[in-house]
DNA sequence: CCTGGTACTTTTGGATCCAATATTCAATGT
DNA sequence: ACATTGAATATTGGATCCAAAAGTACCAGG
C-alpha cells in the first residue's frame, strides 16, 4: 500500500514539488511577483533544496517564475500586454491545432470531450473552481490532440499553464461559468459538423472574452 | 583580471555548463539519441552534477534534450515527423512576428540586419558554419524582435534551438549556403519595400528548401 | 538452448554541508 | 540629516556523500 491519499505521490521528489508548485501558483497561494525562498518552500514541502530547484528550472523554461542568478527565484507577474500576448500566440497556434483535428476527429474523441463537457459543467454546478479548470483544460486539450502535432500540443499547454493563475479568476465569476458553457456546446457541435473555421471564429471569441474579462479585472482604476 | 580567454565565463555554473552543452549539441559532439552521462560529463566540465542537472533541466523544457525518470537524460532524436513539425510551427509563429515587425520597422533595425547579413556572408566566403549559424540566426531574429513581442520571439528562438544540430548539416553544404545569402538579399528588399507578405512567402520557401534538403539528408535508403 | 531469478554494478535522485554572493543595517564622517 | 562604508545576516550556488532505482551478468532450472 503506498499511501493511497487521494492522488498517488510521484517517483520522484521534482515531479511533487513541481505539481505542487503549479497548484500553489494557479490557486494563488504563491503569489506573482513574491519571490520563492527556497529554504521555507522545501521544509514546508518535506524535501531538501535539490529537487525544489530543479522543478523551479522547470517552472522557468515554462514562464511560470522567473530567476536571476543569485537573487533566486520569483512568480512572474503577468502584465496585461503580456496576457495579450500570450492569448495572441494562442490563437494563432490553436488555431492551426483545430484545423488540423477537424480534419482527423474520430468519433471516440468527439465522444472523450462531450465527456469532459459533461464534466464541465457538473463541477460549475458545484461551484468546484479547480475541478472545472481541470475539466475544461481536458475538454480543449482532446481536441487539440487529435491533431496529431505533439509538439504543438505540448507549447499550447505551457501557454494555458503560465496564465492559470489568471484563468481562475476569470472562472470565480458566475456569468463567465456559464459563458464558457454556451461556447463549449456550439463547438461540439459545430466540431459534429466538420466546420473548423466556425469553430476557429467560436474559439477566438472565447478567447476575447476571456481577455476582456481579465484587463476589466486587472485595470485597478477601472 | 576575471579570464579574458575569449568569451568570459558566466557567473554561475549552471550557466557555463548550459552553454557547453548547447555547443556540444548543435556542433554533434553528442550526438541525438545518446544518453547523457552525468558523472562523466561533470568530470570533464570540471563541476559537480548539481549544475549539470540544473543545466539539463532547462534543455529538456527546451527540448533539446529528454528525460525519463531514474533513467536519465539523454539528446532528443528527432524523426523527420518531428522536424516537420518543428517547421511547421515556425512557419506559423514566424509569420505572425514578421508582419508586425514590418509595420514597426525602423532604419536602425534594417540596418542591424544588414550587418549581420554582412557576417553571414564573411563566414559563408571563409566556410566557417559556426559563424555562420551565428550570424544567420542573428539576422532572422533581429527581424522578428522589432515586433514587439518578446515572448513570441523566445518561443521562436527555442523552436531554432532544438533544431540546431540539423542546421549545422544545412550549411555544410556548398549549393544552400548561396541559395540561403540569395534569400536574405530577396528578403531585405521586401523589408525596406515593406511588403510583408512577399516576406512570409520568402520565409516560407526558406524553410522549406531546408526541410527537403533534411529529407534527403536523413532518409537512408534513399 | 532458453527462461527466470538473483547478486552485483552502474547510474540517477536527494540530503547535507560549505562557499560565494547579495542584502540589511548600523556606525561614521561630512 | 544624508550618503557611504563595512560588518553581520540571509539566501543562493555548488560539492560531496548516501540512498534508491535501473541495468547487467551470471547461474540454476526447465
Amino acid at each position: 500500500m503506498t499511501s493511497v491519499e487521494g492522488h498517488r505521490r510521484p517517483p520522484t521528489a521534482q515531479q511533487f514539488v513541481l505539481a505542487e508548485l503549479r497548484r500553489a501558483i494557479t490557486t494563488g497561494r504563491l503569489r506573482p511577483g513574491e519571490p520563492i525562498r527556497q529554504e521555507a518552500l522545501a521544509e514546508e514541502l518535506d524535501v531538501s533544496r535539490v529537487p525544489l530547484r530543479e522543478a523551479l528550472k522547470t517552472l522557468e523554461g515554462e514562464g511560470l517564475v522567473g530567476y536571476r542568478p543569485h537573487r533566486g527565484y520569483s512568480v512572474v507577474q503577468l502584465s496585461l500586454d503580456d496576457l495579450r500576448e500570450v492569448y495572441l500566440i494562442r490563437r494563432i497556434l490553436e488555431a492551426e491545432a483545430v484545423r488540423r483535428a477537424v480534419a482527423l476527429l474520430t468519433p471516440e474523441v468527439l465522444e472523450a470531450a462531450e465527456k469532459a463537457q459533461a464534466d464541465v459543467e457538473r463541477a460549475a454546478e458545484a461551484g468546484d473552481v479547480p475541478a472545472m479548470t481541470e475539466a475544461n483544460r481536458r475538454f480543449h486539450m482532446t481536441v487539440f490532440e487529435c491533431a496529431g502535432l505533439p509538439r504543438l500540443v505540448r507549447l499550447i499547454r505551457t501557454l494555458w499553464d503560465s496564465t492559470d493563475a489568471y484563468r481562475s479568476m476569470y472562472y470565480g465569476d458566475d456569468p463567465n461559468r456559464e459563458r464558457v458553457i454556451a461556447e463549449h456546446h456550439a463547438m461540439l457541435d459545430l466540431l459534429r459538423r466538420r466546420d473548423a473555421e466556425a469553430v476557429v471564429r467560436v474559439l477566438d471569441e472565447h478567447r476575447s472574452a476571456a481577455v476582456g474579462a481579465l484587463e476589466a479585472l486587472l485595470t485597478p482604476g477601472g
